[in-house]
DNA sequence: CTGTTAGCGCCTTCAG
DNA sequence: CTGAAGGCGCTAACAG
């Protein structure tokens, strides 16, 4: 029951150096003979020694702690739990280590677990916003002089960086695809329209619907939960309008699943009767629906990005909010499932320096 | 800019009163009148201070630091993202964060990232260890006095507490199911037989047969990678048996899944010409294979089992390793979809101790 | 109820 | 190349 911590004097003394030495042996500073460096190193092995972080961190002027704060909205979504795993990668090739956790959609939740965060000496914060998150939110962060970088959902007049999908871009591509097919009443289907991605996405909807010449009646966008039960409701509603769309761009692939399910239940067959395209946000579908032709992500790319982008600020002490947009792919499928990437979006990502 | 951080001495200057009044706001304690507390909460508030756990921890004599560790085989497997989600739940409550880490299977960044957070100074650790773990690999954890959960995969002869699914339980459960509807002749498919899962599910497996009456014939066990791929192999080579088996207990839903394309690629209707029974391990599949009847675990509930009792450990001091198992239920669907629980196992936990 | 005095474990001068 | 002080932000005794 090794119960009291050994430190650099425990050490110090079983080598017979002083403290100063062991701790120059710990940053591996090269003022130290290998001889020393060695028999240091052994016993440090031999009683166990562990590196106390909190303490050199404390006495460092920097808040150089080493941990990267993740706050996600629902890690039960593939999607987020794909983030993360795509931040972990670099935050731990990096030598960091990060906080993860998980708000379930609760401002209450994330402004706790923010605090916590602070209070551990995060030197970065990654943050995908519970739904209402205000801008001003982040703004004694930004006044502390933490970095921050807002990924997925954007928090548009925030002073922070953000690295988002191309949902403009995507839906865009979506639309100019069903209109190539010939369809003209092109509906849009899902989603909360108070949130920034909602925003984006429909308005990549309504300029494609204006650059291919087709008619952007506003009762074609129909807001629903961004579920499998808000795209039957969806649907249905649609189907009730006087000019009948022949195919929509839906907000994300459960509303997609969703709109197939209403469409069964009138007896009109998706992909044939019906065109449905949906950006797949929520990565269970992709596999639960492989012959739906969908706006593809990648949510650990955005994680990687994300990261990067944390560290680099980290790194140069305090840079200017960048906003990164990574591109997104139209997979298309036919009926029979076979699958092609019909329009591979440049992969090169467009980048707008600002905020 | 505010560059320099705020520290208790700060406030207590601002207010007019000592560091240690100041300290005792913070700690809630009683020995500060009303007066005092509101002025220097406020002031705290007005200059915006954040209390530095890593100096109080290294003040404080133990390693209170209120971070648990969680590292997982898999973040990208749904399962453990839900049972991330579980700890992170009772984290949260308890007050405490935690680091998350993924190891993709790799002891070594395993090791790497146990050996972060210790540096870091977690109160305790929630591991599902990466193929290929030793028992020995947590001796100096217990040995330092940290204590460690295991959570999912056991590691026998690890002197530490898990929390794991009820394997053999779940496959007794299976084969007798398969046994009430008539089949003689079951197979166990997938799973590779170096883990401590495949042990116990297939040591479920044969008490099943045994008790069942049934020829527990060891040509029947077909192990393979745990995933569709592998199924479709395993069933391939269970159908080359002179002594065909009628159906199927997989090692998760992944193989049961590989198993159904299997027999389909041999016109054999799964459910019909062959039962197939998988462990929903691998939750993308439960709602992918919505006619499969499985063995359905509940990952956020050990989640959530593991992260109690790890906190009642660090709370206690020292307790004594334990073992939890947490139940599942046989979820059987018939062909056309429709579910119902056939055997719900008893909600009550066994519980066994030592070990 | 409040102020004073020591450190926690480590890193950083600054001299040997 | 090594040793001796001092202090990071906070809390734990003690005194007032």
């Amino acid at each position: 029951m090794t119960e009291t911590r050994v430190t650099v004097v425990d050490i110090a003394r079983a080598v017979g150096v002083s403290k100063s030495t062991v701790s120059l042996v710990l940053q591996g500073s090269p003022l130290v003979s290998e001889a020393t460096r060695a028999k240091v190193t052994s016993v440090m092995r031999d009683l166990g020694y562990v590196y106390n972080r909190g303490a050199a961190n404390l006495r460092q002027s920097g808040s150089k702690s080493g941990i990267i704060g993740v706050v996600v909205n629902d890690l039960t979504n593939s999607f987020f739990a794909e983030l993360a795993v795509g931040v972990d990668v670099i935050v731990q090739s990096a030598g960091f280590v990060q906080f993860l956790a998980n708000t379930s959609e609760s401002i209450d939740r994330q402004r706790e677990v923010i605090a916590t965060m602070r209070e551990h000496g995060i030197s970065g914060l990654i943050i995908s916003p519970a739904r209402g998150t205000e801008p001003s939110d982040f703004r004694p962060l930004v006044a502390a002089g933490l970095p921050v970088v807002v990924a997925v959902r954007n928090s548009p007049g925030a002073k922070v960086s953000s690295v988002i999908s191309d949902n403009e871009g995507g839906i865009f591509a979506g639309v100019a695809h069903l209109a190539s097919l010939g369809h003209r009443r092109i509906a849009f289907l899902g989603g909360f329209p108070d949130t920034a991605v909602f925003q984006e996405r429909t308005a990549g909807y309504r300029k494609a619907m204006q650059a291919n010449g087709l008619d952007c009646d506003d009762g074609l966008i129909i807001a629903s939960a961004p579920s499998r039960l808000g795209g039957v409701e969806a649907i249905s509603q649609a189907l009730k309008l006087g000019d009948r769309p022949t195919g929509a761009v839906c907000f994300n692939d459960a509303v997609a699943f969703g709109v197939c399910d209403g469409l069964r239940a009138q007896h009109l067959e998706p992909g044939v009767g019906f065109a449905v395209i949906g950006f797949d946000d929520v990565i269970e579908a992709r596999t639960a629906v492989p012959a739906l032709t969908t706006i593809s992500v990648d949510p650990q790319g955005i994680g990687r990005r994300a990261a990067q982008l944390l560290l680099k600020q980290i790194n140069a002490g305090k840079a200017e909010a960048e906003t990164l947009i990574s591109s997104v792919r139209l997979v298309v499928r036919d009926t029979c499932g076979a699958t092609r990437a019909a329009a591979e979006m440049d992969n090169v990502n467009r980048r707008q320096t600002g905020s």
